[in-house]
RNA sequence: CCCGGGGUGGAGCAGUGGUAGCUCGCCAGGCUCAUAACCUGGAGGUCGCAGGUUCAAAUCCUGCCCCCGGAACCA
């Protein structure tokens, strides 16, 4: 029986395009969405954009545009980029559609009728020019002003319905003892269950007097407010109160990939949603780190942020090297579950090491030695079995899975170099194969063929990374499994090669395998 | 003040009780099949500080210092 798995990542406020640290939680997502697949799971994975907000409907205004017209406009923009990146995503969703207002006041309903939603009234901080209430943080660092009109607001008070977050305390608490897996990384634990413990309060789930939004069922004058709309996308997308086999399948989701910043709405917030509408709370929420921007000219790192100018583009990256190029540096120098850092100096350092020195160069020299002296074909190695050169290749395997599961990326990606492709370049090395041939052509015949070996576990290892790249070694010979059926598994039990083994790359006008990351210079 | 995370050779990262490891950079050699790539060796760290537990601590405990982050339309 397969089993299912259902992935998440935070939906985005589509009031400007996305940015390499939004690309950073897709990729991270996407890799173990992928690593699933080719573990047999049966995945979906879900994306979206938040587009009930304020900010988007004022935004598209300014614009002179149609709200929904924007909205689906900027959806377009974002799953162009995602596509350029390679995100697999099965699903995406917009917080605009239909399914998603329709399943969102069926939850409010529910919540509403089992008695955890309450009317009361709300104090702020309103700004006349935005028509909307400002956080005291926003005002503060804003020297007690609205940050975008530069006036003060002025405390405001307005009716409001409120979810009575604060009687679930107990639930959660047990629910986090129950479920040690369930906050991850474990390093964000803590910080969620002392939340808990000690600051649970209730919460305004509604706003009065919006026109773009949706309205709260039991009292049309209102529309929904905040989390509690945009965490439903989750339950919504899957055919929550409309397809209910189909809901019966995915839910609950097995991981929540999202920013660290939101770790508490999806920690606390949301599964006490979830306790409240009678439905499971989800297995488990990834909180990965944030990306900072290194200058090349200086020490100190920044947040991505358009008023400091240091935005840089996912398809400026993309365009100028590759996908595959962009999804490597940020898994492998960026650690998922912490902070991690982008300037182009490391980007190329990272890129030249291991992508173009160690594993393209690998690829060139192997090919290069079998077109020159065999003529492509290693005869007689129809039936045979490489004999491996890392000395424990299962275990290695292992390791791999190990960190991959952990959406330790970067743990995972540095194992495979030093564990596969050093260790190859190394054999290689010590048996000289170009020396070799000119005594001994038989031995060079095996020792090219073993050399072969550490490509296909790279390849596989690396598939869920190095979407296209990774194909393009293994297409570069003729084993024997399908490239769309390979699993972990594969790399330390391999089936007898069927036929002869033989170069099938396609060749460049030297004859030669065209080099799979040129060095960046 | 309080809460959370973190401090490991020049830079970036692994490492949760048993001779401190990897990448980049630097120095010296080798090789020449390969994308001027690859391989070998070397310099460089009292693992933030001070105590404690232990036969044994980067790793466990206590205190302190420093950096980052800290609620609500912010990945």
């Amino acid at each position: 029986m397969t089993r299912k798995f259902f992935i998440t990542t935070a939906i985005d406020y589509p009031n400007s395009r996305p940015h390499i640290g939004t690309a950073f939680e897709k990729i991270g997502a996407d890799v173990q969405a992928r690593y699933r697949r080719m573990e047999g799971y049966d995945v979906h994975f879900l994306m979206g954009n938040d587009e009930n907000t304020v900010k988007v409907s004022r935004r598209a205004a300014e614009l002179k545009r149609d709200t929904q017209e924007y909205c689906n406009d900027m959806a377009n923009q974002f799953k162009e980029v995602w596509r350029a990146l390679d995100i697999s995503f099965d699903d995406f969703i917009q917080t605009s559609e239909p399914r998603h207002h329709a399943g969102c006041q069926k939850f409010i309903q529910k919540v509403f009728d089992n008695g955890y939603i309450y009317k009361g009234s709300y104090d702020g901080l309103y700004c006349d020019g935005c028509e909307g209430f400002k956080t005291e943080k926003e005002v503060k660092e804003a020297g007690g002003v609205c940050p975008d009109h530069r006036i003060a607001p002025v405390v405001r008070q307005e009716p409001c319905y409120f979810f009575a977050l604060s009687r679930f305390q107990d639930r959660l608490l047990e629910y986090y003892e129950k479920n040690p897996d369930f906050i991850q990384p474990d390093s964000r634990r803590n910080e969620i269950v002392t939340l808990v413990k000690t600051e649970l309060r209730d919460v305004n789930i509604t706003r009065l007097g919006q026109q773009w939004g949706i309205r709260v069922p039991f009292d049309p004058e209102f529309t929904i407010y905040v989390w509690f709309d945009a965490l439903l996308n989750y339950i919504t997308a899957i055919g929550y109160s409309a397809e209910d086999a189909r809901f019966a399948k995915w839910w609950p989701a097995d991981i929540h990939v999202i920013g660290k910043d939101i770790t508490r709405f999806h920690c606390a917030l949301w599964p006490a949603m979830c306790f409240a509408a009678d439905i499971e709370p989800p297995r488990s929420v990834f909180g990965h780190g944030f990306v900072y921007i290194k200058k090349d000219d200086a020490s100190a790192s920044e947040k991505i942020s358009k008023s400091l100018g240091n935005v840089i583009e996912p398809m400026e990256i993309i365009t100028k090297f590759s996908s595959d190029a962009f999804r490597y540096y940020f898994m492998r120098e960026c650690p998922f579950p912490g902070d991690g850092e982008f300037s182009w100096e490391r980007f190329a350092t990272a890129y030249n090491s291991e992508l173009g020195n160690k594993l393209g160069n690998l690829l060139s020299r192997v090919t290069t030695l079998i077109i020159n002296n065999f003529a492509s074909v290693l005869p007689g190695t129809a039936g045979q079995t490489p004999t491996p050169i890392a000395p424990d290749l299962a275990g290695i395997v292992r390791q791999v899975q190990r960190h991959m599961e952990a959406c330790e990326y970067n743990v995972a990606l540095d194992t495979i170099v030093q564990q596969i492709l050093v260790p190859a370049n190394q054999y290689a090395e010590k048996n000289e194969p170009w020396k070799l041939v000119k005594t001994d052509k038989d031995a060079t015949r095996l020792v090219l063929f073993n050399l072969i070996e550490p490509l296909r576990a790279a390849a596989i290892l690396l598939k869920p990374v190095l979407v296209r790249s990774s194909e393009t070694i293994y297409h570069s010979f003729n084993f024997t499994q399908p490239w769309e059926k390979v699993s972990y598994a594969d790399v330390a039990s391999r089936p007898a090669q069927a036929d002869d083994m033989r170069v099938i790359a396609k060749l460049d006008e030297r004859g030669k395998v065209p080099p799979l990351f040129p060095v960046i210079r």
